[in-house]
Formats: structure tokens, C-alpha cells, sequence
DNA sequence: GGCAAAATAGACCGACCGGTCTATATATTT
DNA sequence: AAATATATAGACCGGTCGGTCTATTTTGCC
């Protein structure tokens, strides 16, 4: 038996708009129908309106990858195998659903301006978490600090563009073409250099 | 003297503001603000009104962008150098831009749903268009096709992964870096194979 | 110059936007 | 059970959205 609150159930209904929509294209009316909820339950439990919610979505999604990544480098010790693993569960997912539900923050954050404060504080948060815990996983590999924060930053992009191509082209084989050439490349440069 | 036609000055302030905002993120009243036309130019010259525009727009994107791949080619012989200008010219307009001006084509993409019938084959064309001309020339330089039609995807995914993280954290940083981690190992596995 | 086509101009429209407000119901506490 | 906080419910509002429509002006052609 379910007991999600109204609360997180209009949450989930914010990170399920913006991963397929963004911010811009979802109106509280349909985020209400999803979520099942009234217009005073959002309004009571987040005053600031839309982007309240939107910054709680966020955060929500942040956790989430967070619980997501602790998960995949617990099993598989080597970071690049699990980033591999990583990319490929976002895939199947984007394939699941037509193409239409890439990363939940992309699309949030290239809509968001300067004056969304609080929206770009929070996606400024996530990613920067993302790329330590990413960057941490390969310094404990091997890689010197340096070079892992900057591997860690290409794997993000990877990751950002790669999907952001294949749902443009409405196929996977952008991002499989990307992966595969960094993969390969990572490969043969491994964290003392190159192998023998 | 200038001359510039009302239909080019929409086509100019949508893509300007599919840059800054996206699509959702711009009215009809801001565009024509912007390009100092009345409502009923918009309608002469884009009989399919918003969406007819942002086609428009993108195609023009698409061939400004053409335009700056043979130029950035043909001053520079070494295609990965000519990348590494490519990138740093994007770096340096979202600098200049306080962060705001990205990819003109990276927003819409990740907005438009399965319903915006054009608007996703326009950019399909273009994003397909850009992976080609780069793979071409990846190519020419040596490496085998399959090779390079991977590495066109990964430097794209590159560009528009590395924009985003950027953007969202008001500095250059994470496009550097991913750049830096990219041209080091593209620096050490060259076309052949592994650099003595 | 006369005329038709192209382009400009903006009033106007219904729909929907995010947001406010009052009323009611449901827990929680005593 | 009474009192109080918490949450649900949805009518309502002004503003803006994209789009239509009718005029008027400008342009190109004979």
C-alpha cells in the first residue's frame, strides 16, 4: 500500500516535467493532474510557487544520482566500468521512452536565466557534487587530482551531450558513438600512462 | 548603410533568443521588441507563425555554423587544432556574454517534445550536419572512418556537455577541463594508434 | 501614373498562465 | 471532546500567451 505524500508526489511530478519538458513547457495545471493534488496543496507546501518546486525537484534528483552513484562504484570497483554502466542505464532509459526523458536537469538549466537565482544555486550545487564524487572515484583509481577533475568534467559532457544529440536524432547512436571513442581512448592512456 | 530585411531581423531575434532562453522562454512581443517589427510581418513572412520562426532560425543557425567550420578548417590544417579553436571561440562568447549565450540550438533542442514535427527535423539536419563536416575532416587527417565518425560525435558532445556545465556554474572552468582531459588523449593516440 | 502585390501596422481575441484567497476537511494535541 | 495546526480544495484574478483579422502603406511592374 502507498503512502507518498502530496508533497513528494508533486516532486515527482516536477522531475518528470522537467526531464522530458523543462520548466518552460510544463503548466501548473498538467503538473497538478499528474501529481493528483489541488492548487492550495502546492501553494501550502511550497509558497514560492513553481520554482520553489522546481529548486525541490532539483535537489530531489540530485539525491538521486547521488544514491545512483554511490550504488554503481560499490559495484564495480573499476570507475570507468562503472561510468560505462552509468551511460548505459541512461540510455535505456531515453530508449524506453521514445527519446523524450534525457537528463532531468539539461533542460532546466539551459532555459534557467540570471534571474532565476535559487534554480541555478541549486543546479550549480548538483553538478559540482556530481563531478567530485565522479573525480573522487578516479583519484582513488589512480589518476592524479588534476587530471581526474578534468576527466571527470568530460565524462559529464559526455554524458549531457551524448544524450542531448541522441534525442535529437531520435537514436542511440550519437551517444554509443561518443562513449565508445572516449572509452577507447581512456583505455589506452590509463592513469600512469600509457600501457605497454 | 544597412539594409537588413524585417524577415531577417525576426530570424536574428529568435535566434538570439533560442541562445539566451529557448523557445518557452521568449514571447512573440519580446521578438518583435527586439527586431522592431508589428505582429503582422511575423505573420506575412512566417505564415506558421512561433514554430515556423524557430525553423527559420535554426536553419540560419545551421548554416552560420557551416560557414565557421570551413573557415576554422581552412586556417587551420591540423583538424584537432582547429577544434580546439572552435571551442575557445564558444568560450570565449559565453564569457563575454556573462554566461548566457551557449549553444543557439542546444535550449530548443532538449524543450521541443515529439509533437514539434520540424523544429526536431531542422535540428536533426543540423546536428547530423555538424557530426559529418567534423568526421570529414577527421578523416582527411588519417583517421579510419568509423574512428573519426566517433570522435565527431564525442567532440560535439564535448562542445554542448562542456556549454551546459559552464553555464550553470557562471564560469569557463568545466569546458577546459573536459576539453583539457579530451586533447590530451587525442594528443596521445593519434590516428594510427599509439604515439612511440 | 496607375495598379496589383507585398509588406507593415496594430487592434482584438479566447485560452491559459502563475498566483491569491477563502472555505472546508483532516490530523494532532490537550 | 474541544481546540488548534495542517492540509486539501477550487473559485477567482489580472496578465500574457500565440494567433487572427482588417486596414493602411510601400513597393515593383506595365
Amino acid at each position: 500500500m502507498k503512502k507518498i505524500s502530496t508533497r513528494d508526489k508533486l516532486i515527482h511530478a516536477m522531475a518528470d516535467a522537467l526531464q522530458r519538458k523543462g520548466l518552460h513547457g510544463v503548466g501548473l495545471s498538467e503538473l497538478l493532474d499528474i501529481a493528483g493534488a489541488p492548487k492550495g496543496s502546492l501553494y501550502h507546501h511550497f509558497p514560492g510557487g513553481k520554482s520553489e518546486l522546481a529548486v525541490a525537484a532539483i535537489e530531489h534528483v540530485s539525491r538521486h544520482i547521488d544514491g545512483l552513484f554511490s550504488q554503481l562504484f560499490a559495484q564495480q570497483t573499476d570507475p570507468l566500468k562503472a561510468l560505462h554502466n552509468w551511460l548505459q542505464g541512461a540510455l535505456q532509459q531515453l530508449e524506453n521512452s521514445q527519446f523524450e526523458r534525457g537528463c532531468p536537469l539539461a533542460t532546466i538549466a539551459l532555459e534557467s536565466g540570471p534571474e532565476d537565482l535559487e534554480i541555478r544555486a541549486a543546479l550549480q550545487r548538483s553538478f559540482t557534487a556530481v563531478r567530485q564524487a565522479l573525480s573522487a572515484q578516479l583519484h582513488a583509481y589512480g589518476y592524479p587530482s588534476e587530471q581526474a577533475d578534468n576527466l571527470a568534467a568530460l565524462f559529464v559532457a559526455l554524458y549531457e551531450g551524448g544524450l542531448l544529440q541522441a534525442r535529437v536524432a531520435g537514436s542511440s547512436e550519437p551517444l554509443k558513438r561518443a562513449a565508445t571513442a572516449l572509452f577507447n581512448l581512456t583505455r589506452e592512456q590509463l592513469p600512469g600512462g600509457v600501457r605497454p
